[in-house]
DNA sequence: GCAGTTTTCGCCTTACAATCGAAAACATGG
DNA sequence: CCATGTTTTCGATTGTAAGGCGAAAACTGC
């Protein structure tokens, strides 16, 4: 099949790494000096190196800015490739999707910083739509994997739990569902440990920890739904 | 980022494209004449231009094979990029799911020919794990979506469509069931009509549609499961 | 008609998500 | 030290989807 006559395109990958900071949704950025885009924001990743298949390549290239170790997921999402996508010549590139838990704080380079998912700085290129991917792609996998794993501490409550997913898929669920759902499904294991509680007390909270860090899929493909106004549940008592 | 020197690695585009026919799953697949991997079979795709993106690459290749208006859906899978996964020189891959109705049966050309999942004949380079990561995803997306669509007739019985559905998942299914968890979905419209009876006789089986025939997921993220030996329903009567 | 075949429908149970209210466990202020 | 407020956890309850079986419905062929 090698009929076609053309320049073969450059091929680069791209990581979007995601993190929950504050109780928002955080994409990992770094600063362009140089045209094309000088200024703008672009994602972590470079030239594939013919040696290197693709996952290899976007781990060596994220470690120029994070410690790799930092990073508890990484997986493909797809391949971008308009002609136009980057000025001076075709590039394709092979994006991925990656996670980094809550209580970590990688050092960063200079030219590198978090920003909120809701609040882009101008991005390089097509890397904003690759953002909106990996956004889509966390939040439908929290729903039916374990990937949570990869968003939580190694240790944690499920009131802090709650809140990590709530700012991944950008609404609130019940705390009380979330630790159900989780345990029936088998992925939350008690630690027998409690945190002590804030300055404004209340009871301590036990710890729980996931069962497996290494994504697989529940055979149940339930979802964690937004609220449901009008449903299921005890009925209200009315006095 | 322009950091690393190497040649750009060439990049194709290949589509594994199922059909169930005579109740099995098929993929289509050309007989190579020339070396490398001369007689063996392979994935239709080639070469991507450098004025088309991959979706249109993929399009445009199919076609040399098989009537494009017989493709019911084309979705890309995944990047293979393994160094040596084919000889001579570095070449990626973004493989692509294509799925043909059951009623139709394109003009091939003379290499060409469907073969079944269950047998594949010897395949070139690394295709045959690009058929399977096609089967597990038209598998999945079975489950939580309307994908049923691109492998059913315009037209069809409740029978009709479990047999479909039996082959593609690999595992029987109950038409009862398929019956209500895809009209809860709002997926099937009856059309009104019936069918006339086999030779054998037995009741005509009323003819059903699918509401739409672009993709879209179901918001349960439900899953059509093999059956549960012991498991709900009513009870056997005991006599 | 009558027996055999196939489809369709009703009734049932299990599983699980979702919600509410209250109890448990702790801090703080009087 | 007790009352009050706060946070977490658990029990009770319901809605909904899915899966299973049996019987009725609708047809063919003898």
């Amino acid at each position: 099949m090698a009929d076609d006559s053309s320049i073969p395109p450059g091929h680069e990958v791209l990581a979007a790494v995601l993190q929950i900071r504050a109780g928002e949704l955080h994409v990992l950025l770094w600063q362009r000096a140089l045209p094309p885009d000088a200024g703008r924001w672009a994602l972590p990743g470079g030239r594939l190196r013919d040696d290197e298949d693709v996952e290899t390549s976007v781990r060596r290239q994220l470690a120029a800015k994070v410690d790799l170790a930092d990073v508890a997921h990484v997986e493909q999402l797809a391949v971008f490739s308009a002609p136009d996508r980057v000025p001076g010549g075709r590039v394709l590139a092979t994006a991925f999707l990656g996670l980094v838990q809550s209580d970590v704080n990688p050092h960063l380079p200079e030219d590198t910083a978090w920003h909120p998912l809701a609040d882009l700085p101008p991005t390089a290129f097509d890397h904003d739509a690759i953002v909106a991917r990996a956004r889509d792609r966390l939040r439908a996998k929290l729903s039916y994997t374990n990937l949570g794993f990869a968003l939580a501490p190694a240790e944690f409550t499920i009131s802090g739990l709650r809140e990590l997913y709530t700012a991944a898929l950008g609404h609130p669920i019940s705390a009380t569902n979330l630790q159900r759902v989780l345990t029936r499904r088998g992925l939350l294991v008690p630690t027998g440990r409690r945190v002590t509680p804030g300055p404004s007390g209340g009871r301590p909270g036990a710890t729980f920890r996931f069962a497996d860090r290494n994504l697989h899929v529940t055979d149940a493909f339930a979802v964690l739904r937004p609220p449901h106004p009008p449903s299921g549940g005890r009925p209200p008592v009315v006095p």
